[in-house]
DNA sequence: AATGAATGAGGCTTCATTCAT
DNA sequence: TATGAATGAAGCCTCATTCAT
């Protein structure tokens, strides 16, 4: 966490080069080809993936305009070879047994596992939120992403989060409510404040730990006030 | 409605053009230009703008190349064309005196304000999507759009929103918490119902009277269940 | 002479109208097609043949587009119908017998007969310049226009100045040297007197008798100083 | 001398070339820039800035269309990266000490110094004829071009040029007459020889040394015949 | 006679991609 | 492995010219 924070002073928005550099020692990338993607997704998030042109990603990375297609067949293979293993490295938390690495144990309560959630999530999201910047913008526009994106996240993830959500709703913690209604309201919310935290309001005091309640407030209580609450009639 | 519903079954997803053609009858627009604008709707929808080409834009609009030109000086004249306006309807309720087609008179309760807002935006936003999709891609990398969106949306919605949300809070329909917490949360629940209705699953058989209730539920009341509920205990 | 100069003064450099003028009563030109030659001088002087744009043309001119094209076939038309008439009137009185216009009877002596024809043609340069400067750019170009270059300046002009320089050579006004030369150096001294009088130094303070007598001096009498006048040794 | 005939009746015109290998060898030109250049001056100098299309300067260059603009960002830079260096070598002679390279020491007499500079300013015109074609037809369209050739010739060349004028006025060489209009004397009758010998009859038989003679005395001692001479009188 | 909407060929320029070095 | 010169297809845009009104 410390290192993490330094990392983050040094150079803002480009905390992603930890996860990138792990993966780079796994699959055994040069450093020339770091530097690639470092500045493919700078520049793929400010001018969008057809705006971008790849002489100026070569330029950034301080290579020739040549070594970019030996490391990537297309432009095309660039932004998946970007958003891809990000996209993976997004729904893990789900894909895992027991919710590893969110929750240690099988979660207590389902306010629980939305705040365990909530505060991962939005260390992912700002550690890669370049990158998930390019893929909301590519995804309507490239069919390979939709599909991963189709396969995935509306595959795996949303039956992982159905069960979980029926789970908690037997227990009598969530109301009885159609259940895709109850995981859209969830990811409203928590998306919500993720693109106000991110991406709107960056630069605002946030108050992450308190936001993170409010928020937790909302979905579980709603904002009625005392005059209209049945039970307080 | 009904006339309404025709449409959407002749040309899916072109209903826009309703809209255009009162405008048309307005600023007198020629056949050729509306052909222009409602290809372009389509060409920028579905490719992004940087990958829509005027040579596809006019062959779709079955005009020369150069007649787009007569018209629009250059293509992003085009998409300006083509979101300004938009931009401009799309916050037309919040700069109108006690919400004047949305609600016909001052709201009763805060519920009823919402009830109203949804059904309102939710027709507007069914009518205007491509332009829409179009408007939420193109805002990131068009100063000229984020200028506009800056100063309207959050200069006068934003403002307008404040003050009946706590005109609301004065009279105890709201629960006291911030006030920037409390819209982002009914901000992002409607436009999770509007992007799951109509972008990621518009082919589902969709009861909107009944969702909007149930969004409104949530909003109102939240998710928790009677094993959670305070007043229950 | 008079009126002459108030138009010079109402808006310089569009005397050339008066002479436009008697055309068109001659040949039946309309308001239109006056604006239009007009606007044509005015641009393609300013800007050039191949950059001038014949819609430009048609707005200063106030006509529509299309109008241009009913009075000219082509903009090379256009083009012609400027330059082609000045070209004939700027050889004018090396056709005419005895020089009618320019001088009243047969010159007296070859300094006289150059005095006058600078005069002359310094008025009808200063009148004409902006068709001169187009006829100037764009002889190199257009071969129509070498043309009728050579065919009325290096044919007729030429023999005519030709039998003048030699009718003074006889009569001993004039040094034993080729007639060409000669035509060439008092072309070169009198048309040098005007590219600097129109074009490169229009707004200087111009004394046109005493340069045109310094003028005369040094066609005649050359530049050498006293030192080396063999004459005065 | 032979060898530079000889090469003028290989390709005509082409001479400047060797001044421009020259300078690709101090300035590393590869072998496609030197073709691309000589092409543009080629088609530049035969239709005209304007009407010479980028495409066929790269047929005849044979290269790519788009090779062009990896070595000039613009057509107007390739205008610019003709004439401008052209430019500088063109008034070089006034701007050196003592006119190195046209005369070997300080001129003995103006008579010399005009000789001199006749002579070596032939030789240059010819070799750079067509590049200069272009300079004098594109001067008054291009600002950039007006503003170089403002500050160069008519700031340190005119300096010069009336320094040593005067010079010789104050020896008695020249006859005491304003400054600026034997300036225009001189430069109007040289140039009128180079326009003659270069432009208007190069396919004539011309002896460049008598012609030059026939020039100087021109100059000197102007055309009045016995006639008219005072000092015949 | 005059208009001006429409055309489409052609202009300049960009850029992903290739390939000889 | 890395380069960067070269390519040429394609993009945006201009403009002379036509033609129905």
């Amino acid at each position: 966490m410390e290192t993490d924070n330094a990392a983050e002073q040094q150079h803002e928005g480009e905390q992603w080069i930890e996860e990138l550099l792990a993966i780079s020692q796994e699959e055994k990338m040069t450093p020339k080809q770091i530097a690639i993607l470092e500045a493919a997704i700078e520049i793929f998030s400010d001018k969008g993936y057809s705006a971008a042109a790849t002489s100026e990603i070569a330029q950034k990375a301080g290579v020739a305009e040549g070594t970019i297609f030996r490391y990537y067949k297309t432009k095309k293979d660039l932004l998946l070879s970007i958003v891809g293993p990000t996209m993976s490295r997004m729904i893990a938390p789900f894909v895992m047994r027991n919710f590893d690495g969110v929750l240690d144990g099988p979660p207590e309560s389902y306010e629980a596992f939305l705040r365990a959630f909530m505060v991962n999530r939005l260390e992912f999201a700002r550690k890669n939120f370049k990158i998930l910047k390019i893929l909301i913008q590519e995804i309507p526009f490239q069919p390979a992403l939709r599909e991963q994106f189709a396969e995935n996240v509306l595959g795996q993830v949303l039956e992982r989060v159905t069960a979980i959500t029926e789970h908690f709703k037997e227990k009598g913690e969530i109301i009885d409510m159609p259940t895709p209604a109850i995981i859209r309201f969830t990811v409203s919310s928590v998306i919500g404040y993720l693109l106000a935290r991110l991406l709107f309001l960056p630069d605002s005091d946030w108050n992450d730990e308190e936001e993170i309640e409010q928020t937790l407030a909302f979905m579980l209580y709603g904002i009625s006030g005392p005059a209209v609450r049945p039970e307080t009639k």
